[in-house]
DNA sequence: TAGTCTCCGATCAATAAGGTCGGAGTAAGA
DNA sequence: TCTTACTCCGACCTTATTGATCGGAGACTA
């Protein structure tokens, strides 16, 4: 349950993959294409096209198109947050659907439903915490528990 | 994105809704049955039957048979954690594929896999967010506030 | 003991995700 | 300048998961 998809879970693969061979060493600044994320990963390739595509569109990389293309990140890597990422993919998280509901449309439960808010409230956190987290934290040997505490530390009761 | 099934939105509403009525002060103790429920918030009557059968076999409730039979409580509703109604039913929790992976079975990116360890610290979060919320927290005027902060005291709008 | 009300398991339909195909644009190289 | 080959791009099909439904078996009350 609360799974993510594999597209956005290729998307953070991907873009990991930019973001390193980016700020390497060794070509820093180079551009990398879809086969050679594809390759390294055994991700279908046609699949990893369509999810570069999609972030491209929402302007988290930028695409060059031609002989020796490829891919690009369009901001720093700590400039880019997790939940961008997934939502760019899956469109607006919200663990339930009255999450996002537009003026007018509400669900059948709406008006006995007594779980709304407590329900908001969880999503409220799962938000702050993707929201918190960067593409930065996600290279080289960054520590994690930095960026998750004090939330992962345990819930005062 | 990281939506909890329809399904499990059922279960949330139907133990909220025969805790309250089982500490109620009107019929304390009352049996609570599944066309009650499902009148009550809209629930497709035969889906809520499914869901409540799921959930008495995995000890949440208990189920008692025959006219003016119904469902129960199978413990106190602070010993009711929210991981344990969505773990019932939609499987153990995990926003990976290869959260749980049993030994030999790995997924095809495993070995060049840069975001397993980040992804997982932030699975523990969630986890431990849902492990110390329990179905007595989700009952009457209960100051969520207290449950989920620090984590959502600056979200509050 | 008869009747009715309940829970229970197997089955079908709808939706969303996963994956695939051919086309258009662009820059490098001759 | 022109060709060529490599890239990204958009629409389509297939598969899997979820949502919803039907008929039957068991159990308690009167």
């Amino acid at each position: 349950m609360l799974k993510i998809s594999k597209k956005a879970d290729y998307a953070l693969m991907a873009l990991q993959h930019i973001a390193t061979v980016q700020s390497g060493d060794v070509t820093p600044g180079r551009v990398v294409n879809t086969k050679e994320i594809a390759e390294e990963y055994n991700i279908p390739l046609e699949l990893l096209a369509k999810v570069l595509q999609t972030l491209a569109k929402n302007a988290l990389i930028e695409s060059h198109n031609g002989p020796k293309g490829g891919y690009l990140l369009a901001r720093r890597a700590h400039q880019i947050t997790i939940a961008q990422i997934l939502e760019s993919i899956e469109g607006p998280l919200g663990i339930t659907d009255c999450s996002h509901e537009k003026d007018g449309e509400f669900c059948m439960q709406r008006e006995n439903c007594h779980i709304r808010t407590p329900l908001l409230k969880v999503q409220d956190s799962i938000a702050q915490l993707l929201n918190n987290m960067t593409l930065q934290d996600m290279m080289g040997g960054t520590p994690l528990i930095t960026i998750l505490s004090p939330t992962a530390q345990g819930v005062e009761r």
